[in-house]
DNA sequence: GAGTCGTGGAC
DNA sequence: TGTCCAAGACT
């Protein structure tokens, strides 16, 4: 039944009556029309697609999705996976801790779980790489319980509804508060989505299309024509810029010298080229001595915090030489750019196009 | 709580 | 070109 004492204009039932129309086919969703005859969402569908679309986009993650899905159908397939595989289905899709994270909880929902996820918010939360947002979202979409989702979109819509000044992230708990009064207890999975399609297609960022919006009566920044300029947001730090140097030795039969990175810190646990340190003035660190010649260009990457140029320098591998435990000799049949976080695969770009 | 952590598309 | 932004989590 509706909350009438939180939502007394009926907010809820509108917007859903909205996404009964407008719901988008999205390849983890199950349409209202078909929750309505009864099918239940995969939870572990939901799973990944949530940790996927952590600050990522619908677009980007789709073609990811479908590979993961396609190459381990079950969370048990998944956690008997090799970490590397993983790692390497993840490349360019960024935020490499989820991916590592993944697999940490798709291990312990295996092994502690008997491969089945949890449904209350608070042992969601437990999980590795399961955050209030994601614990929301699970227990919600994939099991239909009243939990509250709080993403950018539903920050951006409840600051409009209610023309919330305050700035994020400080406002944050106030549109929680927001947000939580409005949930439903009546099909609160594809409300949760209602909210979140509503303002990643019409409550947009920078030029809401508040004419066609199912909540433009009750808006209260539309009536005070703010809604533009809503959610404020605190200025953001400006990003400095480092510098580095990436080695790429290949063999006269194609092999390369690649490295598997430290599980902590940036591109964590991915493959990439032996290489400096990045600063502002880095040292030269091949990771053997011979002839690097500079391959003239420059990589221009723009991490979350700092802009990075990294020079590319090129030798002959020896026969034979792996010259430390963490480089690995890549047969050039084993080698795929794809497994390469972006910056790496740039630095093998640029050499492949001289 | 402020820093860290990727990438590509939109404007 | 630069800036902003995207279904955030972790430290």
């Amino acid at each position: 039944m509706r909350d009438l004492k939180d939502d007394p204009l009926g907010l809820s039932d509108h917007i859903l009556t909205w996404y009964d129309n407008h719901a988008r086919a999205l390849p983890w969703r199950i349409s209202p029309k078909d929750r309505a005859l009864g099918i239940q969402p995969d939870p572990y569908r939901i799973w990944l697609s949530e940790v996927m679309l952590q600050q990522t986009t619908v677009a980007a993650v789709k073609d990811y999705f479908h590979r993961f899905t396609q190459r381990w159908p079950t969370v048990q397939k998944l956690a008997a996976a090799e970490d590397g595989d993983v790692m390497g289905e993840w490349a360019g899709l960024g935020y490499y801790a989820r991916a590592r994270n993944l697999l940490k909880c798709a291990r312990v929902v295996t092994d502690e779980y008997a491969g089945v996820f949890p449904t209350t918010h608070d042992s969601l939360l437990k999980l590795p790489g399961i955050g209030p947002y994601t614990a929301a979202a699970i227990s919600s979409i994939a099991y239909d319980l009243p939990e509250t989702v709080l993403d950018g979109n539903v920050e951006r819509v409840m600051a409009r509804l209610y023309n919330i000044d305050a700035p994020l992230p400080g406002s944050k708990p106030q549109l929680k508060t927001l947000a939580a009064a409005l949930t439903p207890n009546r099909r609160p999975g594809d409300y949760a989505q209602a909210v979140m399609d509503l303002g990643a297609t019409i409550c947009s960022p920078k030029s809401p299309a508040c004419g066609i919006c199912p909540w433009r009566d009750p808006c209260l920044a539309r009536t005070a024509g703010t809604a533009q300029s809503l959610p404020q947001k605190t200025p953001k730090k400006p990003k400095p810029t480092r510098r580095g140097h990436v080695y790429l030795a290949r063999a006269s039969n194609g092999d390369w010298l690649l490295e598997r990175r430290p599980d902590k810190g940036l591109l964590g646990g991915m493959l990439g080229w032996p290489g400096s340190e990045w600063s502002e003035d880095p040292a030269p660190n091949p990771p053997f001595a011979s002839d690097w010649r500079d391959l003239g260009g420059e990589v221009r990457h723009t991490f979350t915090h700092f802009h990075l140029i990294l020079q590319v320098l090129v030798t002959e591998l020896p026969t034979q030489y792996p010259p430390t435990e963490r480089h690995l000799r890549v047969a050039a049949d084993d080698f795929r750019p794809s497994d390469l976080p972006t910056v790496m695969r740039k630095a093998f770009d640029l050499w492949h196009s001289q």
